[in-house]
DNA sequence: TGTTAGCACTCAAGCTCGTCGAGTGCTAAA
DNA sequence: TTTAGCACTCGACGAGCTTGAGTGCTAACA
C-alpha cells in the first residue's frame, strides 16, 4: 500500500496541501511539526491519524525528514524545492515596505555603485537576512571620455569616463620635462583614439601602439599609459557590497558559535561573495539555490536567493539573500523582484541620461 | 594583618610577581588560576600557601576576583591596568612578523587611505583580533588643483586634488550652452581661486563668491560649485576600515552567541567605531582602554587599544585593536608601536612626495 | 476502501542526585 | 614569616529518572 503511494510521484492534492502547511509552519518556528499540530492549526478536515499516514508517506517520499523517530518532521532540501517550485503563496510587500524602498533607492548621484549598495542594504532590512550585491560587469561599457590633467610639474591625473556615468581617476608621475601644454595634446588625443571603445576592447598592447601616433618614446609616456591602464582596470572590477551579517544571530540554527563562524567567515572572502552572485542563467528571475545546491560546504544548510539586473536584457550584475533553507521564501522572493524591477528601472534611466547615443 | 596589607596600596616585588603571573597565566588559558598553578610554574620560590595568602590580599585590593569561592583567580579591570602600566614585560615582534608588516605595507599607490586600509588587514592578522582604522583627517590638508572637464554637452568632471594626493572627483549635469572653451575658462579661475587653501578654509558660501568673478548668474554655475564642494566634502570624510571581525570566535570568552552578537553589531556602526578612534590624548603612543572604561555597554568586557599616526606632529588619524580584556596586551602594544612608526615613516614619505611647499 | 480512535512505544529534554577534583581558608607547627 | 595539612566549597560531569510530544500500528467504523 505504502508502495503504491511512494512509486507514483505524482502527489495529490491533499498531500500538497499538507506538505505546505508543515513547511509554512517550520517556517514560522523552527520546530520540528507533530501531525497533531498540523491538524489544530490547519483546517484541513482530517484527523492527526491521517495526516500521520500522510506525513510517512511524504517522508518515503523524501519530503520530509524526521530529525529522530519521537520528534515531528522538517522539510527535506526536496522538500523545499517543491515548496518554492510549486507550493507557496506568493505574499505581496506591505506598502510600508514598497515606501521604504521606494525612498532608499532613488538616485542622489551619478555613480551606479551607490545604487547597487542601497540595494543590499534594503534587502537586508527588510528580509532580516544577510544580503550582498555586486556592481556591474563593465567590460561592455564605452569610454567617454580620456583626460590627461597636468597638477604640477612631474604629476598629472589620468581621468577615464564611461557611458555608465563612471569614472576612474589615476594619479601618476610622470617626467618634470613633459609640459602641460604638451599634456594637453597627449590627452587630446587619448580622447580621441580612445572614445567609443569598450573597455573590454582595449588592452595594453593596443595602448602602447598609441605610442607611435603621439610621437615620443616610450619612457616619457609610459605612466600615462599605464595610469588608463590602472583606471580600466579599476572601472571593469566590480565591488561587492555585504549587508546584514549580524542578522543570522536572529536565527535558532545559528546559536552554534561554530556554525556563526563558518557562515560569517565565508562569506568574508570576496571571491565567494563573486563566486554566489554570478549568476549564469539568463531565463530566470529570481533564482533559488537550497541547502545543498549551494557549491561550498558552510553554507550547504543555508538557502540562497539571487536575482539579476540588466540592461537591454543584458545582465550586468546581480544581488542576493542568503539566510537559513528555513527561510521565508514567499517575502523573499517578492522583495527581490520588486527592487530588481527596482533597480532596473533606475539604471536605465541613469544609463538614458548618460549615453548619448543608445 | 590583613588590614595592614590593604591600607598600604603599595604592592611588594613578591605581590607584584604573583600579580603578573597570574595575568600571563590568564592571559594565556581564559580559566581561573590557583595558587598550586601558580606555585608549580612560575619559579618564584614559595609555596602554594603562601601565594594563597598573597592572592587573597591581591583580591581585597580589588586586583583580583573570583567567580565563585572554590574557583580560582581571575584578573580585574584594576589588575589589568596595573599590569599594562607597571608589570607586562615587553617583547619583540618576530623577524617573520616584521617582515609580514614591511610587505604589506609598501606603498604602490599614490592613495593614502590604501596604505591605511592594509595597516588595519595586517594588524588584526598579527594579533588575531579585530581591527580598525581611521583614515586622515584631511580638514588641514591644502588644495593643489581644482579642475572641471567637459565631458559632453550638458556634462562636465569637477576634480579636487590637495597636496595629500588624495583625488576626488564628481559627475556634474551642466547647461547644454556652457561651451568647453568657457569651462576650461572656469576651470583656470577656480584653480588659481582655491589652490593653496585647506580644506576647512573653504565653504560654500565662499564658493558662491567666486560667481561674481567669473562674471556668469548663478544658474549656470551652481552644479559646479556643488561638484566642488561634494569632493571637498568627500575628500574630508574620513573611511573607516574593519578587519578581522571573525577572529572573535576564536576566543572562549564570545561562546555565548549573543555576546558576539552585540560585539559584531556595535561594531557595524561607523559612528561607534569613529567614537572609538577619536583618540584625544596627544601625549601617549599608545593608548589602552580595559572593560569598563570603554565608552559603550556592549565592549565592557573588550579591551581597546589605540594608536595615532600624525603629520609634522599633528594627529590626523588612528588605528586600534579591540578584543577579549584577556588580551595579549604585551604582543599588542609592541605591534602597534612597530606599526604606527611605519605608517609614519610611509605617510611623511607620501606627503614630502606630494607637497611641493612645506 | 479510506478514515479515525486507541494504544504501546520511542526518545530528547530536563530534573535530581552523587561523585570528583580543583581550589580555598584556616590552623598549627617549623 | 612560611609552610604543611586538613576540612570545606562548589562547579562540572554523568547516571538515572520522569515527562511529554510525537510516532506507527491495529482494529473498528462509515
Amino acid at each position: 500500500m505504502l508502495t503504491k503511494g511512494v512509486q507514483m510521484m505524482f502527489l495529490d492534492d491533499r498531500k500538497r496541501s499538507i506538505l505546505r502547511a508543515i513547511i509554512d509552519d517550520y517556517i514560522e518556528t523552527a520546530e520540528p511539526i507533530g501531525s497533531r499540530t498540523i491538524a489544530r492549526k490547519h483546517e484541513l478536515g482530517l484527523s492527526s491519524a491521517t495526516i500521520r499516514n500522510e506525513m510517512a508517506d511524504l517522508e518515503e517520499m523524501g519530503f520530509l525528514a524526521q530529525p529522530h523517530t519521537s520528534a515531528g518532521r522538517i522539510p527535506s532540501d526536496k522538500g523545499y524545492r517543491l515548496y518554492v517550485d510549486q507550493l507557496m503563496m506568493p505574499i505581496n510587500l506591505s506598502d510600508d515596505e514598497i515606501e521604504t524602498i521606494r525612498e532608499a533607492m532613488e538616485i542622489k548621484i551619478n555613480e551606479l555603485s551607490q545604487l547597487i549598495r542601497q540595494a543590499s542594504v534594503i534587502m537586508s532590512r527588510i528580509t532580516k537576512y544577510t544580503s550582498m550585491a555586486i556592481t556591474p560587469q563593465m567590460r561592455k561599457s564605452i569610454i567617454k571620455a580620456t583626460q590627461v590633467v597636468p597638477i604640477e610639474p612631474g604629476k598629472a591625473l589620468v581621468i577615464v569616463v564611461t557611458n555608465t556615468g563612471v569614472v576612474r581617476n589615476c594619479l601618476v608621475n610622470i617626467s618634470d620635462k613633459l609640459l602641460p601644454d604638451f599634456l594637453i595634446k597627449v590627452s587630446n588625443i587619448l580622447n580621441e583614439k580612445l572614445s567609443g571603445f569598450t573597455l573590454e576592447q582595449i588592452n595594453y598592447s593596443q595602448l602602447k601602439e598609441l605610442e607611435v601616433e603621439i610621437g615620443l618614446s616610450g619612457e616619457f609616456l609610459k605612466p600615462i599609459l599605464e595610469g588608463v591602464a590602472e583606471c580600466i582596470n579599476q572601472i571593469d572590477n566590480p565591488e561587492i557590497y555585504l549587508d546584514g551579517t549580524t542578522n543570522i544571530f536572529n536565527y535558532p540554527e545559528f546559536r552554534d558559535v561554530m556554525k556563526a563562524k563558518g557562515f560569517l567567515n565565508v562569506l568574508d572572502e570576496k571571491e565567494v561573495l563573486r563566486d554566489l552572485l554570478s549568476n549564469k542563467n539568463e531565463n530566470i528571475e529570481v533564482d533559488i539555490k537550497i541547502g545543498t545546491e549551494n557549491p561550498f560546504e558552510e553554507i550547504r544548510d543555508c538557502s540562497l536567493v539571487t536575482a539579476s539586473y540588466s540592461v537591454n536584457n543584458r545582465i550586468i550584475g546581480s544581488f542576493g539573500v542568503i539566510g537559513p533553507t528555513r527561510m521565508e521564501y514567499p517575502k523573499v522572493v517578492s522583495s527581490m523582484n520588486h527592487i530588481r524591477k527596482k533597480i532596473n528601472y533606475e539604471i536605465n534611466k541613469l544609463m538614458g541620461k548618460n549615453i548619448d547615443g543608445s
